[in-house]
DNA sequence: CCTTGTGAAGATATTCACAGCA
DNA sequence: TGCTGTGAATATCTTCACAAGG
């Protein structure tokens, strides 16, 4: 069920990097897009070398998982000194796979998929807008942050000649899994859906769901049993 | 650092419920939202009961890990029989404190503050828009989704009248922090935030991000992956 | 019989604490 | 001396596999 596909180590290609991959944990992964922001914020204050205590601090999260975390990836650090924020930025980037551009098509331009297309960090690193879709014939044709939106029957035009590989979903919930069906038909085999509903896709297909009530219900209970406990003087625990 | 705030078991309140009830793992209650939409559905269909196995299925995990989770809920199945759909949806939908009313405060109004404003699954269980708040004059005074926008100086009565406990933050990054600070010094415990910043928070106060280019990086990471790795017949893999 | 509920095993993730190196 | 990198300890989560019970 694991596997972690991997090479292993050794050979594979010509061996620039000093690499220490193999298997990255995937909670790693999920944290590093966060090192990377905070590691960009470094670097706009001209701040060339950072602790682990201090990026983590900043990334809010201990200093010995931040140095695991990064471990993962390579000996990029120096001991007695910290890490220098610009090599590291572009470790992390890379491994990430954002020295790359990864098209994306948006399928759905109702309120979300407008707030998703319009929302700036989108373009700025390694993402790119390869089109906006709906099905409604008053909303294409019409501009939304400077794409023309298209019909869904575009979408295998569009997959094949952006050579999109991700696709957001921001359609209603009842269209969500034709929607789905279809780009990964087209050969799309990330998705990221904001669709309240559980996706059915073919193994090999990475969805990740991001879903606002969810998040509301979690933060529900917590509140709840802050009510219902009356936490004492010391808060903490609060979870997550 | 853990724990767990409880009141072990025994006494408490009368005692109504059953009750299984001790320190619910957070990764159980983050999947309890999943079931009970999916137990909605069920019951929508007038479907009296239904098996760990199907229910797992349509939430997308394993059945054991589902049997599970619902056990720290209590015993609320049958043996040979599987779960009252009815009972179920109860059952989730206090444990997650649904039966009370949640109101919220919504603060941006840009294309994310209207998008969240307009989604229909947020007032339907639970939650209420209290308000939306904004700082920009032309946008106060405006309508979304039924509210006029309030002048963010408006949070501390707002929040006060409504006993708001749940604060939503469509800001953008720079004033995320701010406006942060402002809605716990007002009294709000929980925070839900759509800024790309990571926040800070004193402790007893709940934080949960959602962030469009984290996701994305995350999948970039698994599509860089599949494309370098070529995988092999059996995709699978794939994380999360 | 069929399906739940759960001990026990296994897998992941986090944290501690310190050896090792610049 | 100061900070990284990492074994070892711990905590959390998942999965297996089966006894218990309607």
């Amino acid at each position: 069920m694991s596997r972690r596909a991997v090479s292993a180590n050794g050979s594979a290609r010509p061996g620039r990097p000093p690499s220490g991959r193999q298997g990255i944990p995937e909670a790693t992964i999920a944290r590093l897009p966060v090192y990377l922001r905070v590691l960009y914020a470094f670097a706009e204050q001209d701040i060339p070398t950072v602790s682990s205590e201090e990026l983590a601090a900043a990334a809010g999260v201990n200093s010995a998982k931040l140095r695991k975390d990064l471990s993962h990836l390579g000996s990029y650090g120096t001991r007695g000194v910290g890490y220098d924020v610009e090599y590291l930025v572009y470790q992390v980037s890379r491994e990430l796979g954002l020295t790359q551009d990864w098209p994306v098509v948006i399928v759905g331009a109702g309120n979300l998929g407008r707030a998703l297309a319009n929302y700036g960090g989108f373009a700025s690193r390694g993402f790119r807008i390869a089109a906006v879709l709906d099905s409604a014939p008053e909303v294409v044709g019409t501009q939304i942050a400077g794409h023309a939106v298209l019909d869904v029957d575009q979408m295998e035009q569009v997959v094949a000649r952006h050579r999109v590989a991700i696709g957001v979903i921001a359609t209603p919930a009842v269209t969500a899994q034709a929607v789905c069906d279809r780009l990964v038909a087209t050969g799309v085999t990330s998705i990221l859906n904001f669709a309240p509903v559980v996706l059915n896709v073919p193994g090999g297909v990475d969805v990740r769901k991001v879903d606002l009530s969810i998040e509301l219900q979690i933060l529900a209970f917590h509140a709840q049993r802050r009510s219902v406990v009356r936490v004492p003087q010391d808060a903490q625990a609060v979870g997550r």
